[in-house]
DNA sequence: TATTGTTATACTCTATAACTATA
DNA sequence: TATAGTTATAGAGTATAACAATA
C-alpha cells in the first residue's frame, strides 16, 4: 500500500479515472480487490488458505475424490503448478494422493480427516464472509448481481 | 492451460463447485478472467500495454499530469512498483518526468506526444471491447452492472 | 526530521520444457 | 506412441528495506 492517510482514504481521492470507469474490466477488478480482502479475513488468515487451495478444498468437498488432471481443468491451473499445491496440501496433511488400481499412471486426491475438517470449517466461515460482502447490497441485488457475473462469463448461474 | 480438448470445453466440466457457487469471490474472479482476455485482445497485445500501463495513461489522459504519488495511490501500486512502471513507459517514450520547481522532491509525469497518441488510439478500442463484453447483456443490464459492483466495492459509480 | 522518489534484493506465483512411469 | 503426473528451471510481478535528494 502507498496510501498511509490513517483514514484509509488515499491521496489520490480527487483523481478523475476518465475511461475506465465506463470499463467492466476496471470495476471487476475493483471488486475483485474487495472480495479478495474479505476473503483473507474470514479464510486466507483464520485457516492458512490461499484463494486455489480453498477453492480446491471445496471441489473435493462437494464432489468426493478428483484426478489432478480435473482439478487442473476445473482450476485452470496447468498440471506443474497444480503438482505443487498439492505438495504443500498434503504435507500440511490435509489430502493424500491415492494410486488408481485399474490405472497406474492416474491418481485419485482424497481428503484426509484432517483435511476434511478443514474444508468444512472453512466453508462455514464462507457464509459470515459473503454477509459482510453483501452488507451494501439488498438479497435480490446480491442474487442479481452473481446472475449478471454468470451471464458475463457464459456460464450457467446456480440454483 | 491445461484442457486440449479440441472444443474448447474442460475435461473438468462435469465437476461441482459447491459452496464456490454460491460466492461472489469466485464469480468476480471467473468475470476477471473474461474481462482480461477481451483486454488482452482488444488492447494488450494491439497496443503492447498490460492493465496497469493502460490504466495509468487513462488516469493521466483524463487528468493531465500526476505525481507518481497521486498514480500509486490511485493504482494502488507501491512506490517502487511505480518507479519500474514509469521507466518502462518512458524508455518506450510515451511518458516524461518532470521535476517540480517549486519542490525538488516531486515529479509531474506528463504525456509525450507519442503517449498521448497511443492513449487516445487504446481508449478508442476500448469501445469495442466493452460493446462485446456487453454481447450477453442488454443495456441495462450492463449499467445494473456496473452499479451493483461499485456498491459492493463502496465506490460511487459513474456519472 | 519528514517526504519524494529510487535502487537493491528477495519472494511468490506461474509457466515451459524435459523427464519418469504406466498404458 | 500417447497419457498422467513430476522435476527442473526460468520469467513475470510485486514487496520490503535501505538509500539519495530535497524540504
Amino acid at each position: 500500500m502507498t496510501s498511509d492517510t490513517p483514514s484509509g482514504k488515499a491521496a489520490g481521492s480527487q483523481v478523475s479515472l476518465g475511461t475506465l470507469s465506463g470499463l467492466m474490466g476496471y470495476h471487476i477488478a475493483q471488486a475483485a480487490v474487495t472480495t479478495y480482502i474479505a476473503f483473507d479475513e474470514h479464510i486466507g488468515k483464520p485457516f492458512g488458505l490461499r484463494k486455489v487451495e480453498f477453492s480446491l478444498l471445496m471441489l473435493l468437498l462437494a464432489n468426493g475424490p478428483l484426478t489432478p488432471r480435473q482439478l487442473a481443468g476445473t482450476l485452470t491451473l496447468t498440471a506443474p503448478t497444480l503438482t505443487l499445491l498439492l505438495d504443500r496440501l498434503q504435507e500440511r496433511g490435509l489430502l493424500r494422493r491415492e494410486r488408481n488400481p485399474s490405472d497406474g499412471r492416474s491418481q485419485h486426491i482424497v481428503l484426509t480427516a484432517r483435511g476434511r475438517r478443514v474444508a468444512d470449517d472453512s466453508a462455514a466461515a464462507a457464509g459470515p464472509m459473503e454477509r459482510g460482502l453483501q452488507a451494501r447490497l439488498s438479497r435480490a441485488e446480491h442474487a442479481m448481481l452473481i446472475e449478471l457475473l454468470c451471464r458475463l462469463t457464459g456460464s450457467t448461474p446456480p440454483r
